[in-house]
DNA sequence: CCGTATCCAATCGGATACTG
DNA sequence: CAGTATCCGATTGGATACGG
């Protein structure tokens, strides 16, 4: 079976539609060394809201990406982990991490260049 | 320096956003193989629109990805083409690619999955 | 602690129409 | 052909409040 992700209705496309959601991509990440808590993950992702951190992570369950482990205790701990699956995407977003990082200089120095000669040309 | 993608305010958490914005994936890997013309990447890409295409576009090159070249004629030609940084993300980005074409299978599987043990509960 | 529910502002993106 | 301009519906996501 082939996919096509040009294709609008090839489901691949929705995985990249996934995976191109900002926040996907910083979860996987924070999973990358071990299981982590709801709050825990959400501590280390600066910025992200109690709403849309549960959003992604049940989207997340529901792909096969993360497992979810609640424990019967007071308080309620729940655990969030990588399945195979997840690490396996994990890997492939750390490339990305590590491009973003590596370049992120070189992306600056071009826009400062466009918008200056953008500038210019009034 | 360093980057940090979880910090709200690091760059790199712009790029990260930038990829996962499901056109810039799309766009990028359609310049894999030469240059393009605007008409061409928009009929390759099965449902952007003009707007966006137009948008996504200049965007990428402002960062430094693509760039722009106007030919003289009548009628007008424009191409759009790889730099070296975006080479490099493109070579990024083709392991995302790979790796929804291989892995799709197993998230439409988990899905189905989810959503009948989901229904069971009922 | 770990969520869900609701409201609402802002952004996104499609359709359409129009220029160089 | 290669865009830009405008309108507008749909989606997103934050803030807040509340429940298990």
């Amino acid at each position: 079976m082939e996919f096509d992700p040009n294709d609008r209705d090839c489901p691949t496309r929705q995985l990249l539609d996934r995976i191109g959601d900002q926040w996907t991509v910083l979860i996987v990440l924070s999973l990358r060394d071990g299981p982590r808590r709801f709050t825990e993950i959400g501590t280390w992702i600066n910025g992200i809201s109690q709403k849309v951190l549960s959003q992604t992570l049940r989207s997340l369950v529901r792909d096969g990406m993360l497992t979810r482990t609640a424990y019967a205790e007071v308080p309620p701990r729940v655990e969030y982990a990588l399945t195979p699956l997840g690490h396996n995407l994990a890997e492939t977003v750390t490339y990305l991490d590590r491009w973003a990082r590596e370049h992120m200089g070189e992306v600056l120095a071009a826009r400062a260049e466009f918008d200056q000669v953008k500038a210019a040309a009034r």
